[in-house]
DNA sequence: TCATATGGTCAAGCAGCTTGACCATCCAAG
DNA sequence: CTTGGATGGTCAAGCTGCTTGACCATATGA
């Protein structure tokens, strides 16, 4: 492989990702939620059950400071709440409100909705590929660009 | 396909042009140089025959007065040099100096190096189809993260 | 019981971008 | 030629989202 195919490889990467992120969070906003992209990565992580700022903070690759302003913007727009931590004292809980719960499911549709122009590109099946592909290289990590 | 596919595939593209992203920029720090990674996409449309700071902020997605930032930057960092454009008075063409040129091929070499884990878990065949593939989906679009 | 680690907050600062206003030059219609 | 709008660039001010640093309250283990 040569140095500029690894090169045109990061760049389809990025076009890709930030096409899809930004579809996505057109297509939340066009459902009436207001919000960035970022708020989707931070309801990943809270919708199971809820999680500490300092856990988002972790998710999302930021200080603790930041994930708690991202978490003061949540609660101001109605998408989350800050409950107390049962077992430590220290801790707050920051869940899903309703809102939030919608917001997350509009997330969903829309990235169904993104993806849509992919699979009737390449066909689901490798579609479906690429992302196995993909998740293969980087199981984990933040769901936050590194730059 | 289901919603959580479509989300699922969005937080692999993301970490994967992070993770990849994150591991040009340190190969490229580690080689010597200072720069973000919003360097290597400047420099990616500098390259070739240079540009005007309009060229760069439409390549980068970003106005015409952040790219004259950038390229402010890059002076003083001693990457590219300002020189009058051949044929427009108004514009200014700038271009890489030997400095530049030495970066860009560090940046090479890093991102070569980087997607060597990659070619070890895939086999350099599936990553060439893999790149294929994202080209064909988002075969332009500026090279900078859309959020 | 006390030292240290951990969750959280407050405050200040900064990088990188935006908007708005402006000047110099280009270019095409008259 | 002239002239009016489009285009390349710059200056200045401001904002958003993050960081660092200091600090308090609670938890935990020796």
């Amino acid at each position: 492989m040569e140095n500029s195919e690894a090169i045109a490889l990061t760049a389809a990467l990025l076009a890709a990702a930030g096409d899809l992120t930004k579809r996505i969070n057109d297509g939340v906003v066009a459902r009436g939620f207001e919000g960035r992209p970022a708020y989707g990565f931070a309801f990943a992580r809270l919708a199971p059950d809820g999680a500490t700022a300092t856990d988002l903070a972790a998710h999302l690759g930021i200080t603790k400071q930041a994930a708690s302003q991202l978490v003061d913007e949540l609660v101001r727009k109605g998408y989350v709440e800050r409950r107390p931590h049962p077992g430590d004292a220290r801790a707050r809980l920051v869940v899903l409100t309703e809102l939030g719960w919608a917001c997350t499911r509009a997330a969903e549709e829309a990235a169904l909705e993104a993806v849509q122009p992919w699979i009737e590109l390449l066909g689901e099946g490798e579609v479906r590929v690429l992302c196995d592909r993909l998740r293969r290289i980087a199981p984990y990590g933040p769901f936050r660009p590194a730059w």
